[in-house]
DNA sequence: ATTTAAAATGGTTACGTATTCATTTTGAAG
DNA sequence: CTTCAAAATGAATACGTAACCATTTTAAAT
């Protein structure tokens, strides 16, 4: 590999030079930076980053630990936040993070001294945030956040739960189920309180064979919708914890046979742009100023990084219902 | 930052010990690996990657340079490469790349002396190709190849361009339109010709109205699609060069209030997962093995860093048709 | 006890860069 | 032609690790 010592021989000038060449070019002769630029030319020569954050002490690095892809929400925030971040020159290093594997994730991105973290993984009581503090280095979560309440992004996750319960109420259902997913992650967890809520505001009863707080998984979905549509008294509704369990709902409902919203409204909670592909005009629940959420925590955390800012960051977006075609008032009694 | 010195300090051991406590335990005697863990932990050591990179010359890091995710043949492929990889040991530099930064995309990866390079940004006559090869980093394309045929993983894409055609037509369908991306790429080149061989073979007429080889941003298509719908004899059925841009025309046409597949059919290219939605049900061609593209290549790309091989990858995966919703038999004459 | 090979550990160096400090060169003012 | 500050360049060092080679310790065989 040719080195920046390699350059400076072929050039005559000392290593020092060829540094200066590349980073403060204003302090050096223009016959010297001439004779440096075409050794560099000659030689192909790469500066290695590596090399150059071992002495900096920073690494223009940027860990992700994403939730995975199938998950549409992850598609909308992966993409903002690797985009932002490669304009403010920053290379981000991806990991799409299952539970299992989140203490490996952790580690690769301590061993890689990373200039900061952005995750959405992380559980309401999840001991790796003490961790995180201790380690020094800038980080924030997306979409979930932990119990300490610092350095997050959300939207009101609370009252996403409540507006979807009420919209349907207001849409005229008695019989409405909820689909959502572990209560051990903040937005889930705070989505279904808002979902309660409302209910227990309108006084509708609710038996608790209309609620699941399950894993998300596509399978564990399908099972669900399976119970539910197998009840004597089959909901008219489903409120979701997430366009994502939205969706897969909707598959279920179609390969079923059940026809959306005519049979069955459904509502989701994020509005990721999927959602408002013609084909599926999916009702949903989202932040106002339609902020995408990663934006909004990579842009937070740079400020951060470059900044040395210490002060929490604590964000909450306000929601809105954006009706579309997969809910509707219901005419007749079942 | 504390270093392995400070940990040898600490356990009173040469830092050295340190290093083989972390590398090759079985050479060193239990009592003084236990006093390293001990100091290790006490001081919550974790040790630098780039200094051991920059004195192993290897890197474990992969760029992925990638399409961006609102087209969803990259979600499945980004989803792929990134959780192999990581499942491989190697963390994945991503990013998302549009023409213009192209050459800073190469720049960051070669600085960064990743272990290798995926790729799927080149075009068929691209002079970055020999570049490449000059580099010596071992590197694959997935998608799109280069004129010079080599180290690339494709779907038969001549193929698929011919039976989508040959599908629309076998329907009844007469007046058949393509819309497709830039020619200068393989993939979208290879399509096209395939579509134009299928209408040569079964002598069907075809004006160059009918014919779209755009940029695939939303507008442009959007544009196709009206100018498609403007003309007096509209087509009936439209083949894409890809599902992304397929999806779009979707888009386009229910906004219109056009019927799929009752006025319109369409067909895609690609077997993207999110095409295989109940809500969406896209006809479309695609691998017969259904293998992911990007899986497919990142496990080449891993041998060739692993095993030095140098030989040239060339795979193409032969297709089919995946008939599903948005396409049928051609009823009546318009 | 002595020898000896194997096991365990340590000292030193290299990786490629930026930085700090010292030295040389330049050119304008006297 | 001097003087001297400013401009330009260079020498030496640090960053944190693994690798190489040298040295010490251990334990088995005589």
């Amino acid at each position: 590999m040719v080195s920046s010592k390699d350059v400076a021989k072929h050039a005559g000038v000392s290593q020092t030079t060829v540094s200066r060449v590349l980073n403060t070019p204003e302090f050096v002769k223009k016959p010297t930076l001439d004779k440096v630029m075409k050794a560099i030319d000659e030689l192909n020569y790469i500066p290695n980053a590596h090399a150059r954050s071992l002495v900096q002490n920073k690494t223009n690095t940027i860990a992700l630990l994403s939730g995975p892809l199938h998950n549409p929400f992850f598609v909308d925030t992966t993409s903002a936040i690797i985009n932002y971040s490669n304009e403010m020159g920053y290379r981000v290093n991806v990991q799409y993070v299952n539970d299992h594997k989140l203490p490996e994730a952790y580690a690769t991105a301590f061993e890689n001294k990373v200039d900061g973290i952005i995750l959405s993984c992380i559980l309401i009581d999840d001991p790796i945030f003490e961790k995180l503090k201790q380690m020094d280095i800038p980080f924030i979560t997306y979409n979930r956040k932990h119990k300490k309440n610092e350095n997050f992004v959300e939207i009101d996750n609370f009252q996403a739960g409540y507006l979807s319960a009420q919209h349907m109420i207001e849409l005229g259902h008695k019989t409405i189920a909820w689909v959502g997913g572990p209560l051990t992650v903040s937005s889930f967890n705070n989505r279904y309180s808002g979902f309660l809520q409302a209910i227990k505001d309108y006084n509708l009863p609710l038996s608790e064979q209309y609620i699941f707080n399950t894993d998300t998984s596509k399978q564990e979905i399908s099972t669900a919708f399976h119970c539910l549509m197998k009840l004597k008294h089959r909901p008219t509704a489903i409120c979701t914890g997430a366009d994502s369990l939205a969706l897969n709902l909707l598959d279920d409902a179609i390969s079923e046979g059940f026809k959306v919203p005519d049979d069955l409204s459904i509502i989701g909670i994020d509005n990721v742009d999927i959602s408002q592909h013609g084909l599926i005009q999916l009702t949903t629940v989202g932040s106002i100023s339609q902020q995408n959420l990663g934006l909004l925590a990579i842009s937070e955390l740079i400020e951060m990084i470059e900044n040395k800012k210490n002060d929490c960051i604590k964000i909450t977006e306000p929601v809105k219902i954006f009706n579309r075609r997969t809910t509707r008032k219901i005419e007749n009694k079942q």
